[in-house]
DNA sequence: GTCTATAAGATGATAGAC
DNA sequence: GTCTATCATCTTATAGAC
């Protein structure tokens, strides 16, 4: 029923990410760009344009070059491919953030600033979004959906998204001292909007600026987003 | 093949909304909620909690009382029920902020002041989103959807709601004195982003915030908003 | 305006051969 | 692992009666 669990999904080579240097015995399958992976990184695409509903299986599997009974038999129900499609990412984007903030802990010592922090809460979405390939402008894309969506979205970003958060949160209290945590989740809440709006890359911001900005130039977007959000956090987070 | 065009749908009576003062002669079926309106009711609702293929026209039939046949009648193909949901809405919704925003100007004379300009423009929102029923509220997450869709997101954004926001960026540009198009188009960009995710209210900011914090709280989530975004216009408009 | 009936095709999923 | 064949169901859309 479930030939390849989806916590071993990631383990697998992802596109454009450098393989660490190998000890011990190989991973399973770390030669060629199997199957699975073939059918997530079409499955990816597919949802991030068209949402669950409007992609199928069949579709997927015409444009992975396999028949749709291989969907089944290695993801179980068009849901599995999605939750599979979702968490892949989520595990190495997860550990990656959570690395930059802790990276950035260590090397600010007790001098954390609130441009610091949120430079580190953003950093890797930035870097996987400049060279991480269509794989990953694919999979923000469907992140900025999820972060949308009024049934499931707020659920699935939670159980995917919210420990990185917690410790952003946690740096800025320190950079911030008697910063109200309220105001900190208020904060949060309007920096996620922006940032995801930017996950997207819908091209409004193009044709509203008349093509002066460009929803595509990601150190442009990521500096302006970090600047407005530093700013926000400080004003919400004043005591008055 | 088009009995009921587009452009007339917004004419009809918008539930929640009082009617103004009648003058002259009334409007045709001004007296029930009619049909095609219940109809646009129950799209609008599932729509925003699924998406447009994952609604199918007999499921938006069921839930009317009506057979799909009638759906056909009134609206055509599928797209045309759905883009006839998110137009009813949007013309009202541009004439409330246009409105708003030239009312402010109007208040203010020549002490426009970036708070003012963005709680002008954000006040309709609010008020609707308050006042205006589930329909509205059903609206807006099918708008912050939209938003988010890397697909016809950008283009239906700006065909929709671009005017309002270029009324706005001109009474920031007087309020602001000197600060740059382009930092202003990125600092909308990042309001833009907050606030769509405010009017979908996905209930993810009460899971992180332990429920400190509530989506729907619209007051408290526009003025934070409001205070965030105008720290943060300042911070990218200020000249340096 | 509203319904019945139906066309014409697509869909998710599985059993079983190789 | 991969494919063929197939089921049972659901889909949008229309023609035509009332």
């Amino acid at each position: 029923m479930d030939p390849k669990p989806q916590t071993a999904l990631n383990t697998a080579g992802v596109d454009s990410r450098k393989a660490p240097a190998r000890r011990g015995r190989p991973p399973k399958r770390a030669q060629a760009p199997d199957t699975s992976e073939t059918i997530l990184d079409v499955a990816e695409d597919l949802f991030s344009k068209h949402g669950f509903y409007g992609v199928t299986i069949r579709e997927v599997a015409r444009e992975a070059g396999v028949d749709t009974a291989l969907v089944h038999y290695y993801f179980g129900a068009k849901r599995g491919l999605f939750d599979a499609v979702f968490l892949r990412r989520a595990e190495i984007l997860n550990a990656d953030r959570m690395a930059a903030l802790e990276r950035y802990e260590r090397e600010a010592g007790d001098d954390l600033t609130v441009e610091g922090v949120i430079n580190a809460f953003l950093q890797m979405t930035l870097e996987w979004g400049e060279k991480g390939g269509p794989g990953w402008k694919h999979y923000f894309a469907l992140v900025a959906q999820a972060n949308a969506n009024p049934v499931w979205g707020g659920e699935t970003m939670t159980r995917y998204f919210d420990p990185v958060v917690y410790r952003m949160i946690e740096l800025l209290k320190r950079a911030m001292p008697g910063a109200p945590g309220e105001a900190l989740f208020w904060a949060y809440h309007n920096l996620s909007g922006a940032l995801t709006l930017t996950l997207g890359e819908t091209g409004r911001l193009d044709r509203l600026s008349g093509g002066v900005c460009r929803s595509g130039d990601l150190p442009t977007a990521y500096d302006n987003m970090a600047r407005f959000a530093a700013a926000g956090f400080r004003a919400l987070c004043a005591r008055n």
